[in-house]
RNA sequence: GCCGACGUAGCUCAACAGGUAGAGCAAUGCUCUUGUAAAGCAUCGGUUAUGGGUUCAAGUCCCAUCGUCGGCUCCA
């Protein structure tokens, strides 16, 4: 968050402010830890956090932060804020910097790094070799840094800063190298942005998918089946297959062809199709079976290329476009599973479409297109787009330079000619091409990768495709790869911290739930429910013994659209009496009336109700 | 996988500094037949994640395993 949306965040003053809090953090720990080796210690999104080494513990194992620790740290840190000390900055040469700093091992190594000019403090490449570097001082506490600061302590107040959490955190975020002590906190400008910022986090915790998903019965997660492989209840699979009914009427719409493919395939298909190297962490054990090895697939493309070379192909038949909701499989590390939104079995929305060089800019804008109008369909209205890169210097990418710059090159031309605006990343490519991802914002402001758009020169070349051309000569085609939610597991995850669980009418899994007042309505009630049914509705009657008031409250809390109340009133007048969960009493209606709406509101997918 | 916290009935939580598990909701049964967010009574429900250990005694202490949560790394 920034001050204001014009300003970049680290000109902003809360940057400056949490920038200081982590330094006066630093302070405080270095007061209670005197042995303590400092890492960074930078300001982050909502706030700051800073890496100590503690050492070992008497077992040889790294010293960690009690909670007690924190409390105690927390207590010095305020001291130390009302003491109102000034920040000085100064520079120092490389040597003398390095002299100062002989006992902290990891201000040697950034400081060695500037000198040599490789990264800078953050891990950034920078060109230029530093000659000196820059230093902040408070009180006795001195440190490596770039700066800005805030001029005095007291610039940061006492009681608008909070730490949160310590986690372990690899130096450099390196897993091979040692795993420092991170504690996490919160600075604003004054106590009010504060308490509104960890209310923000109760919010969140409340819209969290995983305790809606258990509240509105979306899906359960078995230890017994597996963590990481979600079951999907009754309603998230209504909810679900509602979601890819629309996707799959829309593709056929677009000239797209639903294929079927299973779930395992051979390990010289991914050899072929080069998936195997690059994807050997994230994938399972192969099955042998018989002489042969099979792989749980961790890709879809592989078996819809096989379905492409299938027969020969005409340049008559392309661009050629084949769909799937394909269920793929990949090792996460138990460490990384959550909810539905990281699973180690998820279903892609998947299509790969092989069209001619000439046919990749018009088809890659209808593919951003569908994209558009799926997020649009769902009330998605506050996105971006990354084109992702390869990093030339990593060996994560397959395929000649000139692939890359092609396939980067095409992304460009159609996105400018869509009026898009995007940004480029670099290493956020797929290893087999540049890709444009679309990076949505819930409400909570937090964003969320979605749909994506790959293009890809080099399985065609990897599986050797052709078609032979209007000349009668063989042309190779290119691959686009797409999905426009992306996996159906995170999709769904998403959509429901972002609705909070009301999700729009033609996605509830119950849109209409009927209360009869008392026993002799419920046969009315059947009544009205199965004229629903009958017009496509999704509908429940609650034929509990409970109070009408406790029926209303359960499909209140299940967030159900419609609440349909039947007494004798409306049993009398053929009506019924409709309240929203939005608490809305629009009193009796006729039934036809009601049902014409509805099946009206649920054909417009419409985001009122 | 790594660091930390945690794991008590289907759910949310309780049980002083070890003394032998308790509440609300849910479920089930009965009574009430009800007009826009929780009727009343009763019943059922737990070898306190699992496996070891310490102790006269373990939900409480120790170890291991599994899982969850927050991070790190990675990612749709």
């Amino acid at each position: 968050m920034s001050d204001n949306g014009n300003i970049p965040y680290n000109e902003t003053d809360l940057y400056r402010i949490r920038h200081s809090a982590a330094h006066v953090m630093a302070e405080a720990v270095v007061d209670l830890f005197p042995e303590v080796r400092l890492a960074i210690g930078p300001p982050v999104e909502d706030g700051f956090y800073y890496d100590f080494d503690l050492g070992k513990d008497e077992h040889g194992k790294p010293r960690t932060f009690s909670p007690e620790d924190m409390e105690r740290i927390e207590a010095r840190m305020q001291e130390l804020l009302r003491e109102n000390a000034p920040f000085e900055h100064t520079t120092l040469p490389v040597d003398e910097a390095l002299a100062f700093f002989a006992g902290q091992p990891y201000k040697v190594e950034l400081i060695e790094d500037l000198a040599a000019g490789k990264v800078d403090e953050m891990g950034n490449p920078t060109t230029e070799p530093a000659a000196e570097v820059g230093i902040y001082r408070q009180r006795d506490f001195v440190d490596l840094c770039r700066g800005p600061h805030v001029a005095r302590t007291r610039d940061i107040k006492a009681n608008a800063v909070k730490l949160l959490r310590t986690s372990g955190a690899y130096w450099r975020g390196d897993e091979k190298r040692p795993q420092l002590q991170r504690i996490y906190g919160t600075a604003w400008h004054n106590k009010a942005e504060l308490d509104e910022y960890l209310h923000r986090l109760e919010e969140a915790k409340l819209r969290d998918h995983r305790r809606l998903g258990k509240q509105l019965g979306l899906f359960h997660i078995s230890p017994l089946v597996g963590s990481g492989l979600p079951l999907w209840l009754p309603k998230g699979a209504v909810l679900r297959e509602t979601l890819e009914s629309f996707l799959r009427q829309a593709q056929l719409e677009r000239g797209y062809l639903p294929v079927i493919t299973p779930h395992i395939g051979n390990l010289e298909l991914y050899k072929t199709s080069g998936h195997y190297p690059y994807y050997k962490d994230s994938q399972y054990t192969p099955i042998k079976v018989d002489e042969e090895e099979f792989m749980l697939k961790p890709m879809n493309c592989p078996h819809h290329i096989e379905i492409y070379r299938s027969e020969p192909r005409s340049y008559r038949d392309l661009p050629y476009r084949l769909a799937e909701f394909g269920t793929v499989y990949r090792y996460e590390k138990s460490g990384e599973l959550t909810g539905l939104t990281r699973v180690r079995g998820f279903t892609v929305d998947d299509s790969h479409l092989f069209v001619a060089p000439e046919q990749l800019e018009e088809e890659f804008i209808a593919v951003v297109d569908l994209i558009q109008y799926v997020f649009g369909t769902m009330g998605f209205n506050d996105f971006r787009a990354r084109l992702g890169t390869n990093d030339p210097a990593s060996d994560k990418y397959a395929g000649s330079p000139e692939m890359w710059a092609r396939g980067i090159a095409a992304i460009r031309h159609a996105a400018d000619k869509l009026g898009l605006n995007y940004t480029i990343e670099e290493g956020e490519a797929a290893f087999y091409g540049p890709k444009l991802d679309f990076i949505f914002r819930d409400v909570l402001k937090r964003e969320w990768q979605l749909g994506t758009v790959q293009v890809d020169f080099l399985l065609p070349e990897r599986f050797g495709l052709e078609y032979t051309g209007e000349d009668g000569q063989k042309h190779r085609p290119v691959m686009i790869h797409r999905a426009p939610f992306g996996s159906m597991e995170r999709f769904v995850g998403i959509l429901i911290e972002h609705f909070n669980g009301a999700f729009p009418l033609w996605l509830s899994p119950v849109q209409a739930a009927v209360i009869p007042i008392a026993d002799r309505h419920v046969e009315y009630a059947r009544h009205v429910a199965a004229e629903l049914k009958a017009a496509g509705v999704r509908v429940e009657v609650d034929e509990s013994s409970e109070r009408m008031n406790k029926k209303i409250r359960e499909a209140q809390l299940q967030k159900t659209p419609y609440m349909l109340v039947i007494g004798d009133k409306e049993m009398e007048a053929g009506a019924v009496a409709v309240r929203t969960r939005d608490n809305e009493d629009r009193g009796a209606m006729p039934l036809a009336d009601f049902v014409a709406q509805l099946k009206q509101s649920i054909a417009a997918r419409s985001m009122a109700l």
